[in-house]
DNA sequence: ACGCTCATGTCAGCGACTGTCATCAGTAGG
DNA sequence: CCTACTGATGACAGTCGCTGACATGAGCGT
């Protein structure tokens, strides 16, 4: 046994989803978060940089599952195929959490600086996916795009799923809306 | 003669202009501009909500060139195609600025906190496209999906451009990037 | 027993942002 | 010409996010 609680992040976590949830982030301070998780303001500002990060430490995990999909997929595969099988690993780990995902994107959608947020992590990933697909073979300015996309496929399909709990799972809604965007983009000339 | 100096909102602009260039975004204060801009830092969140908002004044311009660049389409072209053109004038708005929106974006790639509100005022025009297009007879879902990859598209378009000031300009480059768009997802099964 | 580590607490302070009240040139109405 | 009203601004106090600096003390290796 250490000399403190132990996990002092997830409390954290915890206490600043259930207070974003009951008063809102607005109406919910930092201290407030570290006085339900047992710590002073100041250790909250040691484990995470604002206000908002204390949400997205999940982040990481699921940038890193991509990642790895994307370099465990068939080299012969088109770039934008290799990303989809990255990402829809990621689908399946958020499905794998039940409700989880969705009761956190309700706190997230509630307030505009973490919807800000949010963009700013799904940029970062689309970033680390262009660099994914550079190391396979591609060229720099066709991994940007193929990245970009790919990921703004995966920010529709969440958001549908987000909305229709009663819908199929992730990694199919994903599935389903990367058919999409070949139908879509295919259309026209 | 009115009683003030006109086009407050314009001096603080380029008030924020200046100094986030001269001093870093994080070497500047609120207060700082407001002072050059011969205002009270009061005055200053009168006109803009934060710190950040300053630098992006002319976004609703843009945005409403684009969506009445869809409403003007021709009604029969495909989504993809009508949000592309609607893009394509708010490429042509910018290219018209000269070296401004490169010196802007340089400001704004400096800082973190920028570049997030950059990202959520894009995701913003993506979700004022989906609507476009949804006016003009998409299903929700689809113009979504539609909307989020032509922005995507956008910016990466936009990038391309700043990152080489002797290629070709903006319009040019975001139809070839829409033409990669074709090609990379066809591509694949 | 000694010193080192390192997560934490405490405190002071800056800067972003807000609510509130006062000011006063211009303008409309009588 | 006086008066009331408007609307952009200034002044001031206060809250909160966030940071730097220093102190504390249990655990751990030597």
């Amino acid at each position: 046994m250490g000399r403190w609680a132990p996990d002092a992040r997830g409390r954290l976590h915890q206490a600043a989803m259930e207070l974003y949830t009951e008063h809102g982030y607005d109406g919910t301070t930092t201290a407030d978060i570290a006085e339900r998780a047992g710590l002073s303001e100041r250790t909250y500002f040691r484990h995470f940089a604002d206000k908002r990060e204390v949400l997205f430490d999940s982040t990481d995990a699921l940038q890193t599952l991509v990642l790895d999909g994307i370099a465990g997929a068939d080299p012969a595969a088109a770039p934008l195929d290799a990303a989809a099988a990255g990402l829809g690993d990621g689908a399946a780990l958020l499905q794998s959490f039940g409700q989880g995902p969705r009761h956190r994107a309700a706190v997230v959608a509630a307030h505009a600086e973490l919807r800000e947020r949010e963009l700013a992590k799904m940029a970062t990933l689309a970033q680390a996916v262009a660099g994914m697909l550079v190391a396979r073979g591609s060229a720099e300015a066709s991994a940007a795009l193929t990245a970009e996309t790919a990921v703004a496929v995966f920010r529709v399909a969440f958001d549908r799923w987000v909305a229709d709990p009663d819908g199929p799972a992730l990694p199919d809604v994903l599935a389903a809306c990367f058919a999409e965007l070949r139908e879509v983009s295919a259309r026209g000339r």
